[in-house]
Parts: structure tokens; C-alpha cells; sequence
RNA sequence: CGAGAUGUAGCGCAGUUGGUAGCGCGCCACGUUCGGGACGUGGAGGCCGCUGGUUCAAGUCCAGUCAUCUCGACCA
């Protein structure tokens, strides 16, 4: 028996660094905390993008793109700003290579030396606010809807395969408005949106909430989240949406002239989603078999194994399979007939799963004979036997139950998952023995909230939208508190 | 960036006191197999992370360096 992954409760993150390597996901890089994303990995990448940029389209969004090198006094226009990213740049400070005169090799020619460094973009705003400054004058360029996909890089202390690697893939959306309301408008509604991406095509259920001042990204005067739980009871922070105010029309002078004929700055918004959705969706979902997809995302959704003596055996298969093929094809659904004669079965059956692919078939001598063929659906790796006739209407109602129970199991997870606890200690203890979400009362204070992470490395994942107004006492200094908020570990 | 660990074949690892580079899986060929990661026989595959030092001799000892993992610190 090959050993595919070693046990959860082992360790969780080798765990999963193994499901991202083994699965064919990614790979380490030789460039310090990069990543190669391998074609499966790429594909389901894709599938992400595509999904998100048809809901960006519908809510009004088009794509543009900005340069990768950012001057480095874009970054001093900022105060808040660069005090968040300052410490973890890239830096491109020469633009030539020279033949190393004293031995082999290169070396960078000190006379090429720029007179201002570039920074290798940790996240655009500097350079998209200076360029929007050309594009307004009135507000009848209002608003600036614009998103962009790209790689950024920062120099992060400590990566993880997706969740967090030097470089990484996302899409950044910035929007300029000529008020206030319509900007905070626009952060909602691309949280929310992420949520319903998150929810009906990760199947991941996610709370949607504000950070807390601390947690704010640096520039914004507010942060929306959503925050997802995994499968190791600790939360990752799957996207977010900042309404940032004038800040940035202020630091790079954008201003607009109103209706009224006042110059006024324009309020602004970013959001973004990364690759590190990926890593959400595999500690969300997988098990000791491999990946769970979830159908809608899924770069194959269906895949048909014969199994078969000879050539002839192969191509008796084969004629009923084309039938079975096009029929799924004709309902939308991405099918692959996996005729390699290089790989048997049970091994292909093995790689399958470990791949996450959501309905696998099997047609055999047996199964031409009753005119049968054998249906395993990857999420709960149950395996039923069902006349060919009307197959493809069922994997098409297959897949859609695939969606909803793994959706329906993350939901269950969390939910057990999520503890309302009142008392400091318990709350320790808890998050020792248990993990996972916690509502507590909180103060309101950064001081209250710094103690206890430096105490139990937990923090406010968010201040969830949608929570109750319930009058209590902080759970550490007892002052009085109108809402719970949300705690966790978190990656 | 601090503490600890690791780096040897594609992957997982062993390598004793410094003395001819090994094992399992995978890979290739042939045969038997094929309904859950088959078996037999034969074969190929190595800058022992990199650089320098000690030594007659270094995978092994020493120094540096790069990368990875774990725990911190850091982190929209």
C-alpha cells in the first residue's frame, strides 16, 4: 500500500502541504518562499476566475491592467500605507547585468544603478490612485469601476504552499465614487459577493463581518472580511473589501468637480481574492483520500474508467461510453474517458480521488453485458451500480448534490464548531481542547484585544454583519458590550 | 528575523569510528495480469543542497551560505 498522506492529527500542515504536492496542485520553487502552480492547480485557479470575473461583469466591473514596478516615492504619499507594506517589499534598484570581469558568470553592473528604486508591487493602490488622477475631473467620470488580475509579491517571513507564498495571483479591484454612501455601498457589496462565490461555488460557508481597527488594512478606514473556518479548527481569511475613504484621493489629490461646481476628493474601495482561495478550498473540504472539489469548480467533473482485456475489449467500451460522453458534454458537464492502457484501474481510481474529481464511472465486460455502469461520487465514496439509460441526467443531478452536501457538511462543521463562551478561562481552555470559532463580549478596546492574542495567539477574526445586538460584559475586563464578536486562531 | 530540525536517485528514507553510493516505492524492458494503487525476472537512474576548510582520503568533521519544515516574531 503506497503511503499518499500522513494523518491529520499527526500534523494538519504537513498534512496538506503533501494533498498539495501529491494531488498535483503545486510545488516548491527554488525562488524563496514561491510557488509552481502545476496545470491541475492552474485549471482550478481558472475555474475561480472565471466564475468571479462573470459576477464582477454583472455587478458593473471591467478589467484593466497597471505596471508590476512601482515608483518607490509612491509609496511616501501614504503615511498609513507604507507603514503596512514598507517592511515586506521586493526592491528593484539596477537595470543591467554585466559578464563578472575578474571570473565567470554575472554580475549586476554597479553603473546601472537606478536614481529611484521600483518596488515589485505588494498591491497597487499607489500606482492605480496616481494614474485615476488623470482620468477624473467630474463627477461625470464617476464612478471607476475598474478590476485587475495580477501577481504581487511580498516578502513574507514564513510561506505556506497558497495560503501565503512570496508570490502570489489575485485580482484587485479598485473603485473611485463621488460619495461617500456610494463608496461604503460598493465595499458591501463586493464582500458580499465574495460570500455568495465563497458559499455557492466553494461550498465553503463564510462569516461576513468588519475587522477591527488593528486587524484594518493599512490605509483603509474600514475592513470588510469573510472568514472561513478549516478543518483544523483554525480560521483563514478568505477575502476582503476596504472602504478607504478619502485616503488615497487625498494622497495622490484626486479630486473632482461636483454637480454643485465644488472640487471635491473622491472616496474610494478595494477588494481582492487570491490564490489562497485555493488553500481554502482544500483544508475546507479534503480528507485522507485526497481533495474534495466542489462540482461548480471542479476542472473535471465526471471522469469514465473502462476496465477491460485487450483492444477489443477497449473499443467495446469505448462505442457505449461516446454515447454516455456527449450526452454529459450536452448537459454542460466537463467529462473525460480515460482510455490510457498504461495505468490500471485501481490505480487510476486511486488517483482520482486525489484529485478531488467529483463523479467517477466505471463500465466493465460486466457492465456491457446488464448494460449497467458503476457511479462513485467522490465526496462520500459510495459506489452504486444503475442502468446506462438516463445516466447523464443523473450525474447531472449528481453533481448538484455533491455541491450541496459538502457545502451542507462545512456548514455543520462550523456550526459545531462555534462556541459562545462568557468567561476568559473557559474561553482558553476551549480554544486549547476544541479550536475553532468563538463569540465572545469584547470591550471595544485595541488593548483588550491585543492582551488576549498576546496571551492566546487568538484575535477578532471580525465583527460579523449580521450579529444580534445582545447586551453583555467583556469577557476579560467585564465592561459593558453590545454584540458578540468573532475569535479564532487563524492561519 | 530568533530557536530547533532537515537537505543523499523522481518520491520516501538508511548510510556505523572519515576508507568502492545503498534500500523501498516509482521509472524502463519482457512475461503473466487488469471490477480498488498487481506479480515475477532483468535493467537504467547520483555534483550526497551549494561554497570553502581540515585530511593521504569527506555523504560523514569544521565554517559559511541557500532552501524547506516546526515553533515564535511578522502578516490587508
Amino acid at each position: 500500500m503506497a503511503k499518499f498522506l500522513t494523518s491529520k492529527e499527526e500534523n494538519y500542515a504537513q498534512w496538506y502541504n503533501d494533498l498539495v504536492i501529491k494531488a498535483g496542485l503545486a510545488e516548491n520553487s527554488a525562488v524563496r518562499g514561491c510557488m509552481v502552480i502545476k496545470p491541475y492547480g492552474y485549471a482550478l485557479w481558472e475555474k475561480i476566475q472565471q466564475q468571479l470575473d462573470t459576477m464582477f461583469k454583472e455587478t458593473g466591473h471591467c478589467n484593466a491592467y497597471f505596471p508590476l514596478l512601482i515608483p518607490k516615492s509612491f509609496f511616501s504619499k501614504e503615511a498609513s500605507h507604507v507603514e503596512g507594506f514598507a517592511k515586506e517589499c521586493a526592491v528593484v534598484t539596477h537595470y543591467r547585468l554585466k559578464n563578472d570581469p575578474g571570473g565567470e558568470g554575472v554580475i549586476v553592473d554597479p553603473e546601472a544603478r537606478l536614481e529611484e528604486e521600483y518596488i515589485i508591487r505588494p498591491t497597487s493602490e499607489t500606482i492605480i490612485w496616481n494614474t485615476y488622477k488623470n482620468w477624473i475631473q467630474s463627477y461625470r467620470d464617476l464612478p471607476i469601476l475598474c478590476n485587475q488580475w495580477a501577481n504581487v509579491m511580498r516578502w513574507e517571513m514564513r510561506t505556506r504552499l497558497f495560503l501565503r507564498t512570496s508570490e502570489f495571483l489575485w485580482q484587485e479591484g479598485h473603485t473611485a465614487h463621488a460619495t461617500r454612501e456610494e463608496a461604503i455601498e460598493e465595499a458591501n457589496r463586493m464582500v458580499k459577493l465574495y460570500a455568495e462565490f465563497a458559499e455557492r461555488w466553494m461550498a465553503m460557508p463564510v462569516i461576513i463581518g468588519h475587522k477591527s481597527e488593528s486587524e484594518r488594512f493599512a490605509g483603509a478606514l474600514d475592513t470588510l472580511t469573510i472568514e472561513a473556518l478549516m478543518q483544523d479548527g483554525k480560521a483563514l481569511q478568505a477575502g476582503t473589501s476596504h472602504f478607504l475613504g478619502q485616503n488615497f484621493a487625498r494622497a495622490f489629490d484626486v479630486t473632482f468637480a461636483s454637480k454643485e461646481g465644488t472640487q471635491e476628493h473622491v472616496w474610494s474601495t478595494s477588494w481582492g481574492v487570491s490564490t489562497r482561495l485555493i488553500g481554502a478550498l482544500i483544508m475546507a473540504h479534503s480528507d485522507d483520500h485526497g481533495l474534495v472539489l466542489p462540482p461548480r469548480l471542479a476542472p473535471l467533473q465526471v471522469v469514465i474508467v473502462p476496465i477491460y482485456k485487450g483492444s477489443e475489449g477497449l473499443e467495446r467500451i469505448r462505442s457505449r461510453v461516446n454515447v454516455i460522453t456527449s450526452e454529459l458534454r450536452g448537459l454542460g458537464i466537463s467529462v473525460q474517458f480515460d482510455d490510457r492502457d498504461t495505468q490500471k484501474p485501481g490505480w487510476k481510481f486511486a488517483d482520482y480521488e486525489l484529485k478531488g474529481v467529483p463523479v467517477r464511472l466505471a463500465m466493465g465486460e460486466r457492465d456491457l453485458e446488464n448494460d449497467t455502469i458503476e457511479v462513485a461520487r467522490r465526496d462520500t465514496l459510495a459506489k452504486e451500480t444503475l442502468p446506462v439509460g438516463g445516466i447523464a441526467r443523473h450525474v447531472a443531478g449528481l453533481l448538484e448534490e455533491i455541491q450541496q452536501n459538502i457545502y451542507r457538511k462545512a456548514a455543520c462543521f462550523r456550526e459545531s464548531m462555534t462556541t459562545r463562551v462568557d468567561s476568559y478561562d473557559e474561553f482558553k481552555r476551549l480554544l486549547d481542547e476544541k479550536g475553532g470559532f468563538f463569540l465572545c463580549h469584547w470591550d471595544g478596546t485595541a488593548e483588550t484585544e491585543a492582551l488576549i492574542k498576546e496571551e492566546t495567539k487568538a484575535t477578532i477574526r471580525c465583527i460579523p454583519l449580521d450579529a444580534p445586538g445582545e447586551e453583555g460584559g467583556c469577557m476579560v475586563t467585564g465592561r459593558p458590550s453590545r454584540r458578540r464578536v468573532l475569535f479564532a486562531r487563524a492561519y
